[in-house]
DNA sequence: TTAGGGTTAG
């Protein structure tokens, strides 16, 4: 029906759009052709024996005589991934044939829509239909590839596109159709593109998974899936390898380990595993899933590694906190001949950042360098926050200012505005957020979560109040995060009253992240009544999260209302749930030495213990009196020194003490939030022995420096 | 002598 359709409308038409369709090789085209035609079929591998290939045919006059053999070279110059080349060819031949046929225009549209050439392919389209060439079934799918990938946001060839299709009747082909699918998912017309798969009359598997893999980009892997369901029952159609790779992308997304098991099984039963591509997908849908344990043991059976592979289980390791085993993988990854490629270079970078390891930061830094990699600007971001998150502010700006203004993004912008804000600096936080308005760089949702967040950390109310207000005007619709600042902002300066009507205000319900600043800020400034209501808002939206439990139960705590601590920590028991083990990490020449709460294992206890005695009796003779709130056991008062003296960052910051060059600043990462007690005992220190001291903890950092911390006490 | 769907990072 479709094909004579066709006929008509070409008869209808005319014959004279379609010419100059050259003849195919036939037995009876000249040797010399043929011959260069088995030659471009079998023996040309890479661009430089096509190179070759066109030289000679060029040379011996060929080209001219059989636009067949042109046809070849556009088709392998596309295929290698130069569609320039591929141009001077087709203007040879459009210089030398009036109306080259659509055969040729269509190989042309699609050398370009291919290597991602969109603006090219899409003029290329507007000049054959100038030229009164009718696009056929075969253009529009590649015209439409290239309206997808338009870079331009505002660009809408698309719907011109889809109205040609309708007025040359190639509107019901299965496969413009699926072409139109895709297009409409690109440019994020999800529904749009559920009304063309609705229409379709007739599809294949390529058309369903084109639809699983719009909703499964969309971020709704429920519907993806929903479809995929729908697929194999109603059409017993079976996922191929393509469309399990979607289908994994998916499960990643909803997160949940037993489709993630399925699917793995289906994948190995239908020995479509040794694909390295579905392996791939199969390692990163467990590690989104939080199992890197699923996830390393498919890695380590993977018949056969690419950089992907390398990289997914890398970032994998980072995703899921375990940076340290990153770091041996990456180790691993060089030993077994993969080199690492510039992605690689970014999850090792945000690896560092993460482990706030200023000495291996530095490494990742030296091998990019050494191995001459390409530092776009997402990684030069990436290495400024890196090293904003190790307490190296000074290096992370002076990075930005090297950036050449047109150069830098509003990542790095929003990196640095982060990087002032978490070291306390907002001020300077507040002045990048103008400049970059001055410079003509929109803020986005994150630079407001910077922002906010700076303006949280320096106690700036009135400025981040007016951050706030200055969303609408960049037509940046507030998230939960951005409440989450405000809250965290308003509570820390003990605004609770304040912080709890904008809970009550915003349209959406309150996430867990809302409700978890305002428990804080309750727990800073002994609420219990407020921080009883954040708490049971937060046991119904996150049941099994122990910090919950721990922070009302140290805000019972500090009203010694030792009856309500019991049964929360009761409830904990009954659930199985344990507050994470505070844990610190001390950088010492070439290593990383952690401190765990009153460590009994770390092998230089014995003489950081007794440093540590030796500091607190010093301490005392300078004023030192112990905080004892900190401790939430209701145990005796030389208990609570006791314990006080054990912290995690205490130890690291003694070890610090007793082993570093005393002119070297002490750099301390710790997993929790500081204590009110180890934040005295450290400016104290800092001022006896005239060290400079940072802490990193879970919020921020904290520079103490002769008897004063760069947080000034507000934290 | 041409066609539509894909993994990592941000």
């Amino acid at each position: 029906m479709q094909a004579q359709r066709r006929l008509e409308l070409r008869r209808k038409l005319g014959a004279r759009a379609f010419s100059c369709t050259p003849s195919p090789p036939s037995s009876s085209s000249p040797p010399l052709e043929a011959r260069y035609d088995r030659l471009l079929k079998n023996s040309c591998d890479d661009a430089s024996a096509l190179k070759q290939i066109h030289s000679s045919l060029t040379t011996r006059g060929l080209l001219t005589r059989d636009p067949h053999l042109s046809a070849q070279i556009i088709v392998k110059y596309s295929k290698f991934g130069h569609p320039h080349h591929a141009r001077s060819l087709f203007d040879g031949i459009t210089a030398r044939c009036e109306r080259p046929n659509s055969f040729l225009w269509n190989t042309m549209v699609r050398a370009y829509a291919n290597n991602g050439h969109c603006a090219d392919a899409l003029e290329l389209y507007a000049l054959m239909r100038r030229g009164g060439v009718l696009p056929d079934n075969y253009t529009f799918p590649f015209v439409l590839k290239a309206c997808a990938s338009d870079s331009d946001p505002l660009a809408r060839g698309w719907e011109v596109v889809h109205g040609e299709t309708i007025k040359t009747g190639f509107d019901p082909d299965m496969y413009v159709e699926a072409a139109l699918v895709d297009a409409y998912a690109k440019r994020g017309r999800i529904g749009c593109a559920r009304k063309v798969f609705d229409g379709m009359t007739q599809r294949d598997l390529v058309c369903w998974t084109t639809m699983i893999t719009a909703y499964e980009q969309a971020e709704q892997p429920q519907e993806s899936l929903v479809l995929l369901c729908r697929m194999q029952r109603e059409e017993s159609l079976l996922p191929d390898p393509v469309a399990i790779v979607s289908v994994a992308s998916s499960v990643g997304q909803m997160g949940d380990v037993k489709s993630a098991k399925s699917v793995h099984a289906y994948a190995i039963q239908n020995g479509i595993l040794g694909d390295v591509c579905v392996a791939n997908s199969v390692v990163a849908m467990y590690t989104k899933c939080g199992n890197v344990e699923y996830a390393r043991m498919a890695f380590v059976r993977m018949e056969e590694r690419d950089k992907i592979s390398w990289n997914s289980m890398l970032s994998g390791y980072v995703q899921n906190g375990q940076a340290n085993e990153a770091l041996l993988l990456f180790e691993q990854m060089q030993d077994s001949g993969c080199k690492p490629n510039p992605v690689t270079a970014l999850i090792m970078v945000s690896a560092c950042a993460f482990l706030g390891s200023c000495h291996l930061g530095k490494k990742i830094h030296d091998y990019i360098h050494e191995n001459k990699m390409k530092v776009d600007i997402t990684l030069q971001n990436a290495l400024m926050d890196m090293y904003a998150k190790c307490g190296n502010l000074e290096t992370a700006s002076k990075m930005f200012h090297e950036i050449p203004l047109k150069e830098r993004d509003v990542s790095s912008w929003n990196v640095l505005i982060s990087a002032y804000g978490m070291h306390g600096r907002g001020e300077e936080a507040l002045n990048l957020y103008l400049q970059m308005q001055e410079k003509g760089v929109a803020p986005n949702h994150i630079t407001f979560t910077s922002i906010l967040s700076a303006c949280s950390h320096a106690g700036l109310i009135n400025e981040g109040r007016k951050c706030f207000a200055d969303m609408s005007k960049h037509s940046v619709m507030p998230e939960a995060k951005h409440y989450t600042c405000m809250v965290d902002m308003l509570g820390r300066a003990g605004l609770l009253g304040e912080a709890f009507n904008l809970i009550k205000s915003m349209p959406a319900s309150p996430n867990d992240g809302v409700w978890g600043a305002l428990l804080l800020a309750c727990r800073v400034h002994g609420n219990s009544e407020l921080g009883e209501i954040a708490a049971n808002n937060l046991f119904q939206i996150e049941p099994e999260h122990p910090g919950y439990y721990v922070l009302l139960s140290n805000i019972y705590a500090a009203s010694r209302r030792w009856q309500e601590v019991g049964k929360l920590r009761e409830n904990m028991k009954t659930r199985g749930l344990s507050k994470p083990a505070a844990f610190s990490v001390i950088e010492y020449g070439q290593e990383a030495i952690g401190f765990y709460t009153a460590d009994q294992l770390n092998p230089y206890r014995g003489e950081v213990y007794r440093h540590m005695e030796r500091l607190v009796v010093e301490m005392k003779t300078r004023g030192y009196f112990p905080d004892r709130s900190c401790v939430l056991h209701d145990v005796e008062d030389e208990d609570k020194d006791h314990i006080l003296n054990y912290h995690s960052e205490k130890l690291a910051v003694a070890f610090g003490i007793l082993k570093t060059d005393s002119e070297s600043t002490i750099t301390v990462s710790k997993n929790l939030r500081i204590c009110n007690d180890c934040h005295s005992t450290f400016k104290f220190l800092s001022d006896i022995y005239q060290r400079q001291i940072v802490v990193r903890d879970a919020n921020r950092f904290h520079h103490f420096q002769a008897g004063s911390c760069s947080c000034k006490d507000y934290w």
